[in-house]
DNA sequence: TCCGAACCGTACTGTACTGTACGGTGTGAA
DNA sequence: TTCACACCGTACAGTACAGTACGGTTCGGA
């Protein structure tokens, strides 16, 4: 509960960064209340009232680890588009619903969806961030991508975004959180989203 | 981690019931963690000692509250389907999106799957419990409403059937759990499916 | 009427947590 | 050299929890 700034710098800044490593860590496997300060502390070498030194409290600890966390997703989103030199249109839709796949299918990513849905079911406006810099990102990056190949189509392109990341994601990510389907393969990955592809394409495009 | 069977029946059955009730409220919206046995028994006026006479632990108890809820799903999905007189076929799909969409769009719907989420993470199995008695469900209903419409169509009705409710409930649904939408109106609901099912008709049969 | 079992209230054990306090140690800058 | 402060270990306060124990009470069936 303590929104203060932390007060005081550490001596190394890496030991904070370390912090936010096993925080994210725990967090991330155990959840906000399965997670000890305690734990941390010994994981990381440190005396409790260093953290709290660095973070203020347990919830500022929480919020920066998932703030990093988003940072991480924005940045690789972003390098995967605006460079579409010499991919055919099929070539770069596929491209995208690999790497969008590839990157939700991930057990990391799994456990921040769950923290940020508990958060935001709490009131916690982490949910807007998460959904801005993931799924919105990645629906207006598809936009740029649809504006940049102009396909000849019966649907404006923001439909088209929209129903071909659906058709991409839906089924594999509800499987996923349910547990009814193992961490993808590359292979199986590459395999439905060709399919997926070939089958949206015949669809929507002409 | 009482495994046992519950020694001893309960003098009225009702109280029991009432405790699941209760329990339901609790876990929904506070998590498994954040619920306190004490508080249930307080709110059901009774003593924790019936508690675990009923239920054995507080993780049976657990169960016992998402096996219910999973029921109360099965019974509801299947209400929806298997009677078709007079409906045509884009009527059907309609009825069928916007029964699924809105029992999806639920809080209490989002609060369970958060949950089961949860559970399926720590290598519960109530996670494939969820899937069969829910999108599964919805899937293999689906499957039936093609089988008898027959609709003209590129794609097998597995296919049809799996795109349909991607494009139905994969944005909503995320919106939802990073609490960037509100509970939808009827009348939104009602705008987004009939839309959806103008589109995948358009795109998907002919 | 009587007996056993369901039930209550309360208290207890054992544990774990957050957050703070405190005395002592290392360290960097003035 | 000195001084402030980052940092450690430990301990503490305060709280809350799961699960059990126990004596006493109610109630239903025989």
């Amino acid at each position: 509960m303590n929104t203060e700034v932390p007060k005081l710098k550490p001596r190394s800044a890496d030991k904070r960064e370390e912090v936010l490593d096993i925080a994210s860590e725990n967090f991330l496997s155990k959840g906000f209340d399965g997670t000890s300060i305690n734990v941390m502390a010994r994981e990381a070498g440190i005396s409790k009232e260093s953290i709290y030194r660095y973070f203020g409290s347990k919830e500022d600890l929480f919020l920066a680890v998932v703030d990093r966390e988003l940072s991480f997703y924005g940045g690789g989103m972003l390098e995967t588009t605006n460079n579409y030199q010499g991919e055919s249109f099929k070539e770069a839709l596929f491209n995208v619903a690999e790497a969008t796949l590839r990157l939700v299918s991930t057990d990391r990513t799994l456990a921040l969806r769950r923290l940020v849905f508990q958060m935001a079911a709490k009131g916690s406006k982490v949910g807007t961030h998460y959904y801005t810099a993931g799924p919105d990102t990645a629906y207006r990056n598809l936009i740029q991508l649809f504006e940049y190949y102009k396909p000849a189509a019966d649907f404006p392109i923001e439909k088209l975004s929209k129903y071909f990341l659906s058709l991409v994601l839906h089924r594999t990510v509800l499987q996923r959180e349910c547990g009814v389907l193992a961490t993808p393969t590359e292979v199986e990955i590459k395999q439905h989203c060709s399919e997926v592809v070939e089958d949206f394409l015949s669809a929507f495009c002409h």
